[in-house]
DNA sequence: AGCAAATTCAGACTATAGTCCGTGGTAATC
DNA sequence: GATTACCACGGACTATAGTCTGAATTTGCT
């Protein structure tokens, strides 16, 4: 599902950036515990807060989605 | 702002597609009414929407947020 | 072992995603 | 001018995105 997959990639590319989750939700004006929600994969972002994410970690949110479309066809 | 442009891109690929917003709504399994406040930019899809919208359109997830991205560059 | 940072979890809350019902308007087509 | 297709718009509704606060737990470090 989608969902859990953009969790799992949300997870590898904050590591990649070697920041926390706090940080994470700093940089992108989110709450500290909704990052841990979305990278468990129990909430889904919307596509302003999906671009706020790919900036911060970034990456350009169409290689972001790149990633999920690979991992999501099984 | 990423949600107006979206809008604006789901209304060109689904004319480009020669489909009614009613059509596009059941391919998704969306409702009518909101395909309609999607392009008018008015809400906004949470990502596993999108990838929906994207299915439905015929176009790689990916390469629909690339428009979005471009167009979102002022 | 012990400390600190990082994360998870829970409850209560507001805003909005998404549905479902209908109504009205416009532009073709017959 | 009645019908048909398409779309905008309304209100009322349920589910969930996203916040806030704090406590419990895990993880890493020395």
């Amino acid at each position: 599902m989608v969902v859990e997959v953009f969790g799992k990639v949300l997870r590898e590319l904050r590591e990649a950036n070697h920041i926390s989750q706090e940080k994470l939700a700093e940089l992108c004006d989110l709450d500290r515990t909704y990052i841990s929600l979305l990278e468990r994969g129990l909430r889904q972002p919307t596509i302003t807060t999906f671009f706020r994410l790919a900036k911060a970690l970034k990456i350009k949110p169409s290689a972001l989605i790149e990633k999920v479309e690979q991992l999501d066809k099984e």
